[in-house]
RNA sequence: GUUCCCAUCGUCUAGCGGUUAGGACAUCGCCCUUUCAAGGCGGCAACACGGGUUCGAGUCCCGUUGGGAACGCCA
């Protein structure tokens, strides 16, 4: 009875699994395979395991594997039990593969790495794919050359098709003579992936295997190992790859980055988790769903077999969106570090108040916490004036006009009360009515004062949390600075 | 080369035999506005091609083309 066409489906609880490779960085597809088992487990009130394949011991690495926990828990994708990591699990995989070979399922291969190329260069020559010819399959073992290690094969079917329902790929049929066999155990003993992966999602007693379609030719050879290991074979749910802009596999070249690079860049993982479901999902027209939405209405098997491309304009909107609904302690948190190290401590002291208060003004103009900390630099520390800046500079015409208006401006706030914010915007708006001039242009040497960029909250926002006196002191500054200019 | 998979605006997608082919991002206008954003309104923009099936096809079938993936003592 497989359970792929299994009675007993409902009553059955879910378990899926998410088994990196500690090679590197948990890159943005992987994030994504791990949050679809994260979703459909939490949608079927399963479990989500974590599994490190670190079997490749030349590059796995402990930092890799710190890199994985991390970005996983950045990105609130957490598991249910301890991890396991398959490398320690090495003796049980070759416990199965003796038992294999025992019953004959499976045979010592004595070939050099010589000889398998030559027999991958005659098949390919022929036109057949590329692989082992079964050499070893019946020969007697008598034969074996002496003093070489062998490899432990299985021994695949070699004819007729395998039919296999894939969640999302549906039904699938592949001819036999597609499959070699594959080794099992090296010649040092040690497993490989083939066999490490189906003994442990066994153990592990997974019932859902849910992974990118780069894996889909393996469901069929590791389907026969389940049934020659006498084991239930899990439900496959293949998902299709995430490419990159030349339509080709995501990878590095592409500038694929790994989900720590995406924090450092500023996005909040609420955002990246958004716009990841969306690839190769949908809710109709839902666009902004939260985890907890997604929950609800997350199923495998309404994922799409075409690949998606990445699209950074996209998340970068998605983050915009999420910042500008994060609230202020969160985000100032988020970005504190950063601006307490462009600090001394005393400026850190006001600023942080400032920054707290003025955050709604903030938020709202910065698509990512990296632009977020820039732009909030100035409540911080005064800015600085160069010569070289032509924004801060600007043409001669400019700076005589802005002197001008700094004066005025300065006069202005003097007599001012900085009580209510409304009483300073109602004397510059009197002001500018009755003089006929436009607030736009006769503010923009002050934003430039202030803020020392041409893009800020509102003005009168900056000035009431800057304060009378800082007003004051960062206009003259900037007076002084135009002054300098003109001499 | 062999096998498998895919194909709706530039991008992500909705569509599950009858739609003016919808939404979102991007882009371009306009409005709002102290700047910039945000927001509002609008524009541009797609069923790869060819055959069938059907009264009727983006939707089903076949083929073509194009793209992708897999073919390791990597995972």
């Amino acid at each position: 009875m497989g359970r792929l066409w299994g009675v007993d489906r409902v009553s059955m609880t879910v378990v899926v699994r998410f088994a990196p490779s500690p090679t590197g960085f948990l890159h943005i597809g992987g994030a994504r395979t791990a949050l679809f088992n994260w979703l459909y487990a939490r949608h079927m009130g399963g479990k989500f395991l974590l599994r490190i394949e670190d079997t490749d011991r030349e590059r796995s690495t402990q930092q890799a594997i710190d890199a994985i926990f991390q970005s996983l828990e950045w990105l609130g994708l957490t598991w249910d039990a301890e991890p396991v990591f398959q490398f320690a699990r090495a003796p049980r995989h070759a416990e199965v593969a003796h038992q294999l070979v025992k019953e004959g399922k499976a045979y010592y291969c004595y070939c050099s790495a010589e000889e398998l190329e030559t027999m991958r260069q005659e098949a390919a020559a022929k036109g057949l794919p590329p692989r082992y010819n079964g050499f070893w399959r019946d020969r007697d073992p008598s034969l074996a050359p002496k003093g070489v290690k062998p490899v432990v094969r299985f021994r695949a079917p070699q004819s007729g098709t395998t039919v296999l329902d894939d969640c999302v790929q549906g039904r699938v049929e592949i001819p036999n003579e597609q499959l070699d066999d594959m080794i099992l155990l090296r010649a040092d003993g040690t497993p490989t992936y083939m066999l490490s992966v189906v003994v442990d999602d066994h153990d592990m007693g997974i019932t859902h295997v849910i992974r990118g379609d780069d894996h889909l030719t393996n469901m069929f050879r590791q389907y026969h190992l389940y049934k020659a290991c006498g084991w239930e074979t899990p439900t496959f749910a293949h998902i299709p790859l995430i490419h990159g802009p030349d339509r080709a596999k995501l990878s590095k070249r592409h500038g694929a980055l790994g989900a720590e690079q995406y924090q450092a860049m500023g996005f909040l993982p609420e955002a990246m988790l958004n716009y990841l479901m969306r690839l190769g999902w949908a809710h109709g027209d839902d666009e902004v769903i939260s985890m907890k939405q997604a929950t609800e209405w997350f199923d495998i098997h309404d994922v799409g077999r075409s690949p998606a491309r990445f699209d950074m304009a996209k998340l970068t909107h998605l983050n915009a969106l999420y910042l500008r609904q994060a609230d202020p302690e969160r985000l100032l948190k988020d970005i504190e570090p950063y601006l307490k190290q462009q600090a001394t401590e005393e400026e850190w002291g006001v600023g942080r108040l400032r920054i707290l208060k003025g955050m709604r003004g903030l938020q709202e103009r910065a698509k990512t916490l990296v632009e977020l900390r820039e732009h909030a630099l100035f409540y911080v520390k005064r800015p600085e004036f160069s010569a070289d800046n032509a924004d801060q500079a600007g043409t001669a015409v400019f700076r005589s006009e802005a002197l001008m208006s700094l004066k005025e401006l300065m006069n202005l706030i003097e007599k001012t009360p900085f009580i209510e914010p409304g009483s300073l915007e109602g004397t510059l708006r009197d002001f500018c009515r009755q003089t006929s001039k436009k607030l736009g242009a006769f503010l923009a040497p002050a934003r430039l004062a202030l803020t020392g960029a041409t893009v800020s909250p509102s003005l009168f926002e900056v000035m009431i949390l800057l304060g009378r006196t800082e007003t004051l002191e960062r206009l003259a500054l900037y007076q002084d600075f135009l002054l300098s200019l003109t001499n």
